[in-house]
DNA sequence: CTGAAAGCGCTTACAG
DNA sequence: CTGAAAGCGCTTACAG
């Protein structure tokens, strides 16, 4: 990689001269900056913005934490935010996964290392532990939480859905539909998962509709097996719900697998509705109801939370910071999309 | 974010003192170390790599450009790949979409601005302009073409399947079953498509089986719906196929939607091959028989090729660099996951 | 053991 | 218009 001063050399002028040139500031003359203009291309000359970054102390990068990319979800997400970002001039993103929780804080020791300006963060799988809370103070920049919560990271702005809502709007579409035994496949463990179940309870004391706590199955280790399980159990009961509201499609995709294995038949014997209108939801037969997110726009809010307050600390920089910003917290609408997977309940025995 | 300096005026030591110091270089006497330490740890001293970066020419990041994250393919190759980057210390990436086709030689020459030491690429969705290609060249780092390969790369090392083979062996799966009747919806615009389709033509050929042309159905613009409706004119033909190769699993899912929407059955009517064992290709009823690929596999693969290629790299430094390495082309084995897509031919009447 | 100085690749006031 | 010099935050020979 040529360098500014062998493009000086070659030019025969000083290094100050022919970075005025290439930077487009004034104090050169016009035949000069052509000329060191031609010998940089020729040459292909490349900034380096490394150096940039150190002398303005803003790296132009933005840090971002995963767990995973295993479906369209969090991937939507993440087109959303570099979207956004590549508009501002953040066109490049440092991106680190967490591969094991408990070396977190290493993770975020590299970010503040590398000095990223901020950092969009999906929580780990798993409660963060303290070292990773204190690392993540010790940061001291803007921070969005994104999709997932944790208790300890209520401080920074939040980004994500509705999920309260859309437990509501799930299970009301299936009490609009007559059904009255409705079962729940639930993720307790992560704070989507508490939202969407306490939604679904709120909508059924509403209607005044019981909630039987045997058709209420909690997953513990997330995965297909488990979820396989709880499915057939629920159809296989003496008094089997009518429909089941589930956690998401992928659960859904399970549940429905596990109806269609017993020889029974959705919707016609049970409706499912899932939550997040992945690919797949569309995909499969019969196309499944569910409860419809705005992964891209969470992932464009998230950065424009995350550059507002990049602007504040900019303009802030030397002056008194004693107003810390109150932690926005945004969660986009979610909306029911009616498929195939629901229909009325026939019998309203009970 | 207190600097090196700070630290060092609070110590009342030299900045270079304090450098060995927390660096762990000979030079300094314990108890001032060990003054120096605490102090840094009680003011969260974090080294600037970007700085280290400079000095050393080499920024430990590598750039990475992808299309997109939609399914868990992609997804697991980059996993693979952050794996064995992390091991190799080179802990952080530097991501970059291309959003815009056109734009893709911006994105790399971010990349060189930001002097990134390699660059695992997954190709443009295009064939690469001109434009792109000359600014690839003038990268002069190590990189590695993954999954996909283009007019123009050749020159570069190359991490993908065994496409071909696994054309084949879905192509035989079926003839082994009694299939003689086999349509395909390939992918030509692509270069896993071709070599895939390829691999079928070479499968029926060697077996005598005649390849009707207007079962051959090339999908122009990725899509359900045009992969749709191929499935239904195929479905609906007087003489139709017994069974149909798709390019990938998401093919077979709309394939197999078709098929039911056809009011016919899967795999008593119509045998389904996918490829890729996605996640959703045993999630769905019936499952999918397909073609598995190996992902993480990929990535890891793909990482261990490009930091061969660095130490290469570090150890030549200022040698003659006169044996231009020879591109290596990695292609890692698939394997036929018989499920319950595809069953024997019933009837051979042709 | 310790500090002053040069240098990484640049930008930006500041002299000439 | 042009060049020499200081500085960004460090590391690393080199003197003392």
């Amino acid at each position: 990689m040529s360098s500014l001063a062998e493009i000086a050399r070659i030019c025969g002028v000083s290094i100050g001269a022919t970075s005025k040139a290439l930077s487009g500031k004034a104090g050169v003359s016009e035949t000069t900056r052509q000329r060191i203009l031609s010998v940089a291309a020729q040459h292909h000359y490349r900034p380096n913005r490394l150096v940039h970054a150190i002398q303005k102390g803003r790296s132009m990068t933005i840090g971002l934490t995963c767990n995973d990319f295993r479906d369209d979800f969090s991937g939507r997400i993440v087109e959303g935010m570099l979207e956004v970002l590549y508009e501002a001039a953040y066109d490049t993103i440092v991106i680190s996964w967490d591969l094991c929780v408990h070396e977190g804080e290493k993770v975020l020791r590299t970010f503040t290392e590398r000095r990223v300006d901020g950092l969009l963060m999906f929580p780990p799988g798993d409660q963060p532990t303290p070292a990773y809370l204190q690392e993540l103070r010790t940061f001291q920049r803007p921070i969005v939480v994104v999709d997932q919560t944790f208790a300890g990271v209520e401080e920074y702005a939040f980004v994500g859905s509705q999920d309260y809502e859309g437990g509501i709007a799930a299970t009301e579409h299936l009490i609009e539909l007559g059904h009255r035994r409705i079962a729940n496949i639930f993720h307790r463990k992560i704070s989507t998962g508490r939202a969407r179940v306490e939604g679904f309870r709120h909508a059924m004391e509403r209607h005044g509709l019981p909630v039987r706590e045997t058709w209420m199955r909690d997953i513990q280790n997330y995965g297909s097996e488990e979820i396989y399980r709880h499915a057939r159990e629920l159809l296989t009961m003496e008094e089997a719900p009518t429909a089941i509201v589930c956690f998401n499609d992928w659960v859904a995709m399970d549940v429905l697998a596990a109806t269609q294995d017993c020889g029974r038949r959705v919707p016609e014997d049970v409706s499912i509705v899932g939550f997040g209108d992945l690919r797949i939801a569309s995909a499969v037969r019969p196309r499944l109801t569910t409860i419809a997110q705005d992964p891209i726009g969470i992932g464009r809010h998230a950065v424009r939370h995350l550059l507002t307050q990049l602007r504040a600390v900019n303009q802030q920089e030397e002056e008194l910071r004693d107003t810390p910003p109150t932690p926005v917290s945004d969660r986009l609408p979610v909306r029911l999309v009616h498929r195939d997977s629901t229909r009325p309940a026939v019998r309203q025995s009970f």
